[in-house]
Parts: C-alpha cells; sequence; structure tokens
DNA sequence: GAGAGGTATTATGAATTCAAAATGCAGCCA
DNA sequence: TGGCTGCATTTTGAATTCATAATACCTCTC
C-alpha cells in the first residue's frame, strides 16, 4: 500500500534545493539558472520557481526582479544576529520543557546525556554532535510550542551552512560539556529559568568556535575589524 | 520619473491578499479561490499561486494538495504560542536595543512616551494605541538586528487579525502604562536585562486582554476548559 | 586597440494550455 | 426515501507559450 497523499512537486523541488545550498553545490552568491535547475530536476519551470519564491521567503535565496535568483551570502552580522536570535528561542525553549515535559522526558534527556558524555570521554566527536544536537532537538520538541519549533528551524537552515571548526579546542569542548551538566540539573529541578539561561549563553559559545571561512562575505571580515 | 525598479507582481499579490485576510475579508478558514482572487486582482493564476505559497510558508494561508488553499483558522494555543515567541523576541529586542541606541534614539522614544501619556489621560485609546506601537517598534528597530525585525513582524502578522477588547478595563490599561514607566526608566538607565523583562511581561499581560472571540476555533475555547 | 552603440541571444515574468484530481449532480437500486 | 455509483463539471497542478527585460556579442568609430 503507497501513501495515498502526494506532496505538491514544489515542496519536493524546494526541499532538494534546500539540500544542495546546505551541502554546498549551490555556492553562497551563485546565480541559480532556471533552466538548469530544471533539467537537473527534471521539472518544469513552474515548480521550481515557486519553490524559489518559498525558499527566498525563507531567507535563503534572493530574487532580484528579472535578473533571477542567488543564493544568499551570509555576512559575519547575519550570522551573529540569527545567533543572537537562536538564543533566545533556545531559552524560550528551556523554560516552557520545564513546564510541560513529562518526568519520563526528562529521564529519556539525561539517558542522551550520559551518552553524549560518553563520546566526550571517547572523543568521539561526530557522534558527539549527533547527541548533542538529539538533546537540544528533545528540549525543543518538550517545550509543546509549535510556531516556536518551526521559527527555530527556519533560523537555523539558514546558518546550517557554517560549519565549526574541525579542530575545536579542548576547551571548547570541555566549556560545552560542563554547559550540558548544568543543563541537565536545571531540567531535573525543572528551573525554567535557570534552564533557559544556560541555553542561551551556550549558544553565544558556540558561535565563537564557529569557523565561519568560506561561507561568509569576506568584505564581512572587514566590518569585524571595523566595529 | 517614474520609478525604475518594478515589484514583481506576485508580491503586490501577496500584499493584497495579506491584506484581506488581516482585515476579515477572507474569513478564517474560508477557502480561498483561486478564479475569483485572480478576476478580483485582474491577474493570471501563475502570480497568484505563487503569492499564496509565499503565504504558506509565512503561516497565513494553509495549502491542501489538490484542494486548494484556505486561511488558516487561528486556535487559542497557537495564538498562545506565538504570543510567547513574541515575549522572547521583545526580550531580546529590549536588550539589544540598550547595548546599541543612541541617547538622542532614547530621547526620542522617551517623547513618544510622554506623548502616549498624554493620549492615556485623555483616555484617547486609538491615539494611545498608535503611539504605544510606535514605542515598541522604536525599540525593535534599535535593537539593530534585521533577523529579529523580520522575523517579530512575521509572527506579528499572523495574530494581527485578533483584535483587542474595545472595552479594555481601566485595570489592565493603567498596568499597561505603569509598564510602560518601567520600560523607559530601564531604558534610559541602559538596563538591558530589565528592559528586556519588563517587555515580556507586558506582552504577556496584552495577551489577557485579548478578545479571540470570531477569529479564534470555537472548538478551542474546549480546549482551554479542557487543559 | 579601446570604447560606444546597436543587434542578437538568452533568461525571466506572466498568461495560457493541457492533464489530472476533486467536486457536484443525476440516476439507479435497495 | 436514503444512499451509492458513475458521469459531467469545476478546480487544481504542472507544462508550455508568449512577451519583455537583461545580457552578450559584434561592429563601427575614433
Amino acid at each position: 500500500m503507497s501513501k495515498i497523499q502526494q506532496r505538491s512537486l514544489y515542496l519536493d523541488v524546494a526541499d532538494r534545493v534546500r539540500e544542495l545550498i546546505e551541502q554546498g553545490d549551490l555556492a553562497p552568491g551563485e546565480r541559480i539558472s532556471e533552466k538548469h535547475l530544471c533539467e537537473r530536476f527534471g521539472v518544469s519551470r513552474t515548480p521550481l520557481r515557486e519553490a524559489l519564491k518559498v525558499l527566498a521567503s525563507e531567507g535563503l535565496v534572493e530574487l532580484l526582479p528579472n535578473r533571477g535568483a542567488r543564493v544568499v551570502r551570509l555576512t559575519l552580522k547575519m550570522v551573529k544576529d540569527t545567533y543572537d536570535l537562536m538564543g533566545a528561542l533556545e531559552g524560550l525553549s528551556g523554560e516552557l520543557a520545564c513546564q510541560n515535559i513529562s518526568d519520563e522526558g526528562i529521564r529519556a534527556i539525561r539517558t542522551l546525556h550520559d551518552e553524549m558524555l560518553r563520546h566526550y570521554r571517547e572523543r568521539n566527536l561526530p557522534d558527539y554532535f549527533r547527541v548533542n544536537q538529539r538533546i537540544h532537538e528533545s528540549i525543543l520538541a518538550a517545550s509543546a510550542n509549535e510556531v516556536l519549533q518551526e521559527t527555530y528551524s527556519n533560523l537555523s537552515q539558514r546558518v546550517k551552512r557554517v560549519r565549526y571548526s574541525k579542530k575545536m579546542t579542548d576547551d571548547f569542548w570541555g566549556n560545552a560539556v560542563q554547559d550540558h551538566e548544568h543543563m541537565i540539573l536545571a531540567l531535573e529541578a525543572r528551573d525554567g529559568r535557570r534552564l533557559g539561561q544556560i541555553l542561551r549563553d551556550h549558544l553565544c559559545n558556540k558561535l565563537e568556535v564557529a569557523s565561519l571561512a568560506g561561507v561568509v562575505e569576506d568584505e564581512t571580515a572587514l566590518e569585524v575589524a571595523t566595529s
């Protein structure tokens, strides 16, 4: 029995373009040729153009009237602003999670937390990242606020292209783990205010280790120096 | 000399549909007939459909595959969730504003504040609301975070349809003005933490006086009782 | 050889057309 | 009478077509 409800074509196209942007197959600032992508996806221009409009309203591409679309170039300021925002949202998610999460939910996150610690002790960065992300997702889900989840994931998508330094220093890593220790304690105490604050600060630290080279505008490095 | 840079048609259409929704000309849950709107706007289906896709990604309409579009029905939970989110964003805007605003900017807001107080004393609700909104907009602008501004205005648009009770009690009004007194003091002291907190709580109060009848799902009133 | 101007080509914007799905309605049967 | 089946109509989804703006290229002039 196959699925009855078929998704619209433009949604699939949008997903695929998002993927290309995230993977870097469509470079920042790169002109998006409608014809080229149509042939690549095997669809006509109509659904592709609809998809581009959606992606534009998501902030992933920009549409220049009569001159096509291009992948938005992230500036350092945009990334920083987005992180500030995501920090506030993470903070809210922590507060709400403490109000709404079940005891079982807390135990599940504790399990993830312990698993993450194992990966940390073994210096297994990929698995650490994976479990780390699941913890944050779990807290977000526990907030039981769908508008928040949707907004967060949109912002997250925008900066997904930014890759983090492979050579994350032990210092930063240690601090992050320390943050998580405090998080789980606050969560188990259902101290929303505290959990929120930790989550917010935690994200700010994350920004610091972000290696923005390549994805971010070069001229922006200049901005940093001058500001 | 006319403007050289013409906006795309779908943007104009999107604006007009947004207006119709905000004004209530398109009722919540109402089916949106492509043909009807095309004739009304004098455009073909292509730009209208592009506009609908954008509006869907903004959360104003929902697209049912093969069955057209409809104006989203706001549930009480959605409105509440959105306000929680907007509260967090207002809080952030306050913190950032204190960091970034100029002394002149503070003086400008103080002027607005005093003007608002005059309208309050004269019980001039429309002008009070207008100036009130300008204050919040000024703080948001002073945050110097465009991603924040854009996100806030999107969320704001979603719940714009919700009309506030004409019979706002003197109590609530007095409290709101009191909040504003604290706000301007925190701003003048550049106490971001405090301003943020006030703005957040201020918005929560606003929700309480919201008269949700008509725009919000009826079944939702039930949800309130059961939760 | 460099630059300006004009034409050809290409890409985008929007309308139209074609195909497929959903809706409405009439007739049929229990 | 009530509900189901099947056909006609309407509506949506997607491709195609047409018009217009942008780009590239070529020529002509200095």
